[in-house]
DNA sequence: TCAACCAGGATTGTCGACAATAGATGATTC
DNA sequence: GAATCATCTATTGTCGACAATCCTGGTTGA
């Protein structure tokens, strides 16, 4: 589910690849830190190769920067960052709606449609709420564009974009105060898949894409104000 | 334009980056084709580290896949990847120019403008036709995507969708029979953007790329086509 | 004859050491 | 006292060598 794991005859580069990525988007890693190779190397417990293999891939990640001869940072998180991912996300899962509308074998329609069934009884219990939920929406999501059929859409988002949103989501601590509103969305884009209906499944995710970032432009603006007051007082 | 200069202070990882991605893109490697790290590391006169650096690079930009424990493959072309890429660009090209119209500078307008005008004067004098075209098209989008001031969208088109469709055009020989169509389309994007009409821009930056990916599609079934009745002849 | 098995060779993965560069520290000069 | 420059240290970039793994061909057994 969460895609943690390295494959079976993986390589000590691939482990300490995954275990940076995780460090690195759950914060364990600051953002914008300086990652030092002989410390990292230490710390993993390998040679500086297969950590610098790993990093050069955490790069292509969008998940570093690099400047050579002066060495590696954590991407600085900001709020225009965000938005620009939000965009992103727009058009690209957008785009596998419609193809998932399309393509979808009816199976994995049905699995969709029971996913977003089981994800309503949770909300109505609102007992597991923000955490687990927000686990629940990333499924919902990747679903549908692994249901696409496209693998180059698949791994733009599953392997870097999808990333990169849940260190937002780690370390900006957004909680998940829209569960309602996005289930029913939700249910709208399903019910547009099953139906065969490209074009409204679409449309119906770009706006469901839309006033997630809308949520999260609020929240940031509400942040920004507090802020505000609270150095002014 | 082209983009090939590594940075000046570049290291030896860079240059076998740009030089080797040169290589696989132009088809002097062909696609499919398995690299050797002893053999690249001699042909480059660099070590292995640097060129497996390059490598992963490679890798991340979707032009080689690796193995582990086996080596590294030139990425094989065919048509469903073909197709596959050109929906990602009419979902990320058709944001871009949304975006471009509402934020892109009354500078850079103008000079997109005339970079049309130039392409049509071009055009009509038929002269350098083909390759110069080819460029030139690249050229035009190039300039709406960094118009969109979305940094991410600017990284996933220009540092890797770009370069594999540049090896597509390289290795399955594609002419521009459609430069006439292709330079209206262009005319009215551009109208569209200079309108600051986001909402047709993208519009029309899809039909563009959807249009074409038609005649990709129309010419790769000719040339099934043919291949057919030669071999059954 | 065919399948499974077992070296042999070659390639990839990993490591530690050396070279080159950037940034910091302190001395010198105006 | 501030700015500039030289030196010095720590980090990154690169290399060659060793270890682990996979593919190839031949061999043996049923």
């Amino acid at each position: 589910m969460g895609a943690p794991a390295a494959a079976a005859g993986a390589t000590i580069a691939d482990r300490v690849f995954d275990q940076l990525r995780r460090a690195i988007v759950e914060g364990e890693i600051p953002a914008g830190s300086k990652l030092s190779e002989p410390v990292l190397a230490e710390r993993f417990a390998v040679s500086r190769g297969p950590l610098r293999e790993a990093m050069r891939r955490l790069e292509s990640s969008n998940l570093l920067e690099w400047r050579a001869n002066v060495g590696a940072r954590v991407v600085t998180l900001s709020s225009e960052r965000l938005l620009e991912l939000y965009q992103v996300r727009e058009a690209l899962e957008g785009m596998a709606a419609r193809l998932a509308a399309e393509r979808m074998s009816d199976g994995a329609v049905e699995e969709l449609k029971a996913l977003v069934q089981q994800h309503g009884r949770d909300v109505a219990r609102e007992c597991w709420q923000a955490y687990f939920q927000q686990e629940g929406d990333l499924d919902f999501h990747y679903r549908i564009v692994i249901g696409s059929g496209n693998l180059r859409l698949v791994r733009i988002l599953c392997d870097d974009l999808y990333h990169l949103a849940r260190m937002y989501r780690c370390q900006f601590g957004m909680k998940s105060d829209r569960a309602r509103d996005a289930l029913k969305e939700h249910a709208l884009i399903v019910d547009a898949i099953a139906g065969r209906d490209g074009e409204l499944a679409e449309w119906l995710m770009r706006r469901h894409v839309r006033a997630s970032c809308a949520n999260v432009k609020r929240r940031l603006a509400a942040e920004q104000a507090a802020a505000g007051t609270e150095a002014s007082s």
